[in-house]
RNA sequence: GCUCCAGUGGCGGAAUCGGUAGACGCGUUGGACUUAAAAUCCAAUUGGGCGUAUAACCCAGUGCCAGUUCAAGUCUGGCCUGGAGCACCA
């Protein structure tokens, strides 16, 4: 055994039998229970980062160790490889996006090998890959058939940057998450997913993954933003036309409904016309087209001067008969309840500031619960704000008395029983936009009859291939409507003519349901195989950034519930547990080019090793935390992995591969023995104990450091030395070897190992010998530490008192005082209380 | 404003149940080995009492203030600070 580490040397020799031997290809058939570790695949942007190096390291252990533990492992890895980036190179260099994608996944490809990750590679799924799209597309078709998917004109978020619409969960702070240009909005048709039908579901079935952090499922839950309420139809008194009208507004707030003194539509309201008198025309028309000039941004400052104008009509409250005005306002809007407001100035902190500026009149109908130190003023004039808190009913004809919060099911009851109300739930999830104007993602599968209108694409035509015939450098308007083969087709249902959509989907949809491909990659019948997704899925350990809380976890999260529903699968959660790591930093930022702060994976691999590289993202941040770079951290853990080399190659001899997993322990009373299986005992539970790496790896430098000052401590070995020595050593390569996997190959190849080190069973403790056979006895008065003493750990709890209370240092503490109680805790410390 | 997460040495962080605060590492300082360097090894490293020596010993200390307890980094209540998400959502 060479006596230094070479890992370039070693790293690349086991990378290549591995690939022959096709060490980590995963059978369905197997008697062993299942697990699979996904991690979020990557978008091929044309070189691995740091984040990803992470990101595979985590679940390549995680997969390694359950492979270890008995378990039938799918780790499977794919490209998400749809998208603008590829577009937008293509459109630099007036080359083709599919060249630049398959460049890149070639590339990235030979950097996760030479990571040393443990895929199945036969698995792998591209989705820009017509044999993937296809069923992208096939999956559409039947939410199309199931009523899931529609195509309606609505005001849409527009990037003018990325010339195309985006999803609501694609805007931030009123930006592009691509681009970060500014959202504009217009009115376009375009395809939608009603994700919103499964609003309350995926809410509620929050509660079925204990296995997920509570920061994702809030941020779930606020992004889906459930509210309970009530409709209620105030009936318009003056009209302009003289027709009947309503209008129906939403509030959280029944109970405040006798504090009424106006009401705002939002100024793209669809009745607002008829609802404005001739008087008011002018001034509210002005005013609507104000708003619609403004950007999101402007307009969603919380901070902004609230603005209206009155329609100069007016609407009766059922509730009390009193008469109150209509006006217009961008705090109301449109695409939230019913696109109207009533207002109550009193108990609301938008009316009030948009009452006391347009000298609105006021009204009381909550007071504090008496007694209350701070009477609200009658004159509701001298309010200052709002009233927000729980109270008491006052100015609210027979509710008077009635406390607030029985008083909003009471109300609502009332109007119900009245006919001109109903309780209503609202969220806040919109139905996600799918179409994009772009080339480089899946065709939507339908076209558009002259005759017949809107027709989806048969299945059998499958899959709508991309035109590979288009000019990518013309500017303002998809690339794929350049196309002269694309467009005209023929309808499905008339053969006559037709058109295609040359919209193409938001690549979102390719990512919603590529876990579920890699139970069944190779399937050319079927999207996947029903018994084989039972069978693999839900995936047992999902892992990746928390960017996509609410993004693909939300879709991904909502595609299986439909999918269900459309009877293709049994499960209703795609992902059981995950583990959403932190960033990767570097100085305290965020590895960015623009800062020129990052590390190049490549380099790395160069100048230490995959496993350098693997050891030190796990070593000093617990998982979900982020993670600082240095450059000396990097250094040490290289110098720990020649610590590790140079341990076992200078013991070679000395090693025999019988005493690796089963020492015969009652053998031995040697320290080293009980050392080793705390390590194991302390390692597997770290492990088990949400992935804890970095104290997993101080655990291998603490065995480390055991075994070297065991041998320090011992001239010459004889043969039990050699048995413990040889028992400590494998142990510790097996525990490393999910970590550091070519070094541990090829120690145990060149230590005679038969076969491969992964292939080994997990390292077993036995509960006896995992602690020390003494213990540190901590003795206090009054529960400070006053003295230790090192003790056997057999003791009793009255032998551990004996010795406690025999102690110098206690008697000094203790003489003169009366002791009145004495705690012991077995194995641990005795407190002594006196007075 | 609402929601969630976090706050421990110079730094990253550790501490199943409430039971030795600071594991392990980085950095720093000193030393050994070497002609020298690299590599390696050894020692010290929360602050204060305390500027020197043998060696201790004492006090304080996990964002702040209370509380529960024999015992609190850990539990409870109330704050402060930072990060993230949502937000004129009625």
């Amino acid at each position: 055994m060479k006596e230094s580490y070479f890992p370039q040397e070693i790293e690349k020799k086991w990378q290549g039998i591995w690939e022959e031997t096709r060490a980590f290809k995963t059978l369905d058939e197997s008697d062993k229970p299942k697990y699979y570790a996904l991690s979020m695949f990557p978008y091929p942007s044309g070189k691995l980062h740091m984040g990803h190096v992470r990101n595979y390291t985590i679940t390549d252990v995680i997969a390694r160790f359950k492979k270890s533990n008995g378990f039938n492992v799918l780790h499977p890895i794919g490209w998400d490889s749809f998208g603008l980036p590829a577009e937008n190179a293509a459109m630099k260099h007036n080359a083709d996006p599919e060249t630049w994608t398959d460049e890149n996944i070639a590339y990235m490809t030979k950097q996760l090998k030479m990571l040393g990750l443990s895929y199945d590679w036969d698995r792998e799924v591209t989705t820009c890959k017509p044999d993937y799209y296809k069923w992208t597309q096939w999956l559409f078709l039947q939410l199309y058939k199931k009523g899931l998917v529609y195509k309606k004109e609505a005001a849409v978020n527009w990037c003018n940057e990325c010339g195309t619409v985006l999803a609501n969960e694609q805007v931030i702070d009123g930006k592009c998450w691509r681009c970060d240009s500014v959202v504009e909005k217009k009115y376009l048709s375009q395809w939608f997913i009603k994700i919103t039908e499964y609003a309350d579901v995926l809410l509620e079935d929050l509660d079925k993954l204990p296995g997920w952090g509570d920061n994702v499922k809030t941020m779930q839950a606020n992004w889906i933003g459930k509210s309970k309420g009530a409709i209620f139809k105030f009936p318009v008194v003056d009209a302009p036309n003289g027709e009947e009208m309503y209008v129906p507004v939403y509030t959280t707030r029944p109970d405040t409904v006798f504090g009424i003194t106006y009401l705002v539509v939002a100024p793209e309201y669809k009745d607002i016309e008829k609802l404005t008198t001739a008087e008011n025309k002018d001034a509210v028309e002005e005013y609507r087209a104000n708003a619609r000039k403004m950007t999101e941004i402007e307009r969603l400052s919380t901070d902004r001067v609230k603005t209206g104008v009155p329609l100069g009509t007016h609407c009766r409250n059922p509730f009390n008969g009193e008469i109150f005005p209509l006006w217009t306002a961008d705090y109301a809007l449109v695409e939230y309840g019913t696109g109207a407001v009533m207002a109550v100035p009193t108990h609301d902190e938008r009316d009030f500031d948009f009452a006391k500026k347009y000298n609105m009149p006021m009204k009381v109908v909550i007071e504090p619960s008496t007694p209350h130190p701070n009477p609200l003023p009658q004159g509701a004039r001298e309010l200052t704000e709002a009233y927000t808190e729980p109270g008491v009913l006052v100015n609210s004809g027979e509710f008077n008395g009635m406390k607030n919060n029985e008083a909003k099911k009471a109300i609502t009851k009332w109007a119900v029983d009245k006919g001109f109300g109903e309780f209503k739930t609202q969220y806040r999830l919109r139905d996600w936009l799918i179409s994009r104007q772009r080339y480089w993602g899946a065709p939507i599968p339908v076209v558009y009859c002259d005759k017949c209108g809107i027709q989806p694409v048969p299945e059998d035509q499958l899959p709508v291939m991309l035109p590979k015939d288009v000019d990518f450098s013309v500017a303002g308007k998809s690339p794929i409507t350049t196309s002269k083969t694309f467009k005209d087709t023929v309808c499905p249902v008339c053969g006559g003519h037709a058109v295609r959509e040359t919209d193409t989907m938001d690549t979102f949809v390719c990512s919603s349901w590529y876990y579920l491909r890699y139970a069944d990659a190779n399937n050319s019948e079927k999207c996947f195989d029903r018994d084989t997704v039972n069978h693999w899925l839900p995936v047992d350990q999902y892992v990746g950034g928390i960017e996509h809380a609410i993004l693909h976890l939300l879709y991904s999260r909502f595609f299986t519930k439909a999918l269900r529903d459309c009877g293709l699968l049994d499960f209703d959660e795609p992902f059981k547990n995950l583990l959403t790591q932190g960033m990767v930093l570097k100085d305290g930022a965020k590895m960015s080019k623009s800062k020129g702060n990052t590390v190049d994976p490549d380099e790395i691999f160069e100048n230490y090793g995959a496993d350098t590289a693997r050891l030190f993202i796990l070593s000093d941040s617990p998982p979900a935390r982020d993670f600082d770079w240095s450059d000396a951290g990097v250094e040490g853990c290289y110098k720990f992995l020649n610590r590790v080399w140079r341990l076992i190659s200078t013991n070679a001899q000395n090693i025999t591969l019988d005493y690796k997993l089963n020492f015969p322990l009652e053998k031995s009373n040697d320290d080293l023995v009980r050392t080793v299986h705390i390590a194991i005992k302390g390692i597997t539970n770290d492990i088990a104990n949400d992935f804890q790496f970095n104290t997993v790896i101080s655990k291998y430098r603490e065995l480390t450091n055991a075994i070297y000052d065991w041998q320090s401590k011992k001239s010459e070995l004889n043969e039990e030395d050699k048995q413990v020595l040889s028992f400590a050593i494998v142990s510790l390569m097996k525990l490393m070897s999910p970590v550091a996997v070519h070094l541990t190959e090829e120690a145990w190849h060149e230590l005679g190992g038969e076969g491969s080190i992964h292939e080994q069973p997990w390292c077993k403790w036995d509960e006896n010998l995992a602690k020390s056979s003494s213990i540190t006895l901590v003795v206090q008065v009054n529960g400070k530490v006053k003295d230790k003493i090192e003790v056997d750990a057999g003791l009793s709890q009255d032998e551990m008192k004996q010795v406690a209370l025999n102690s110098e240092k206690i008697k000094a503490q203790t003489d003169g005082k009366t002791i009145v109680k004495t705690i012991v805790v077995p194995g641990k410390l005795v407190n002594i209380v006196v007075k």
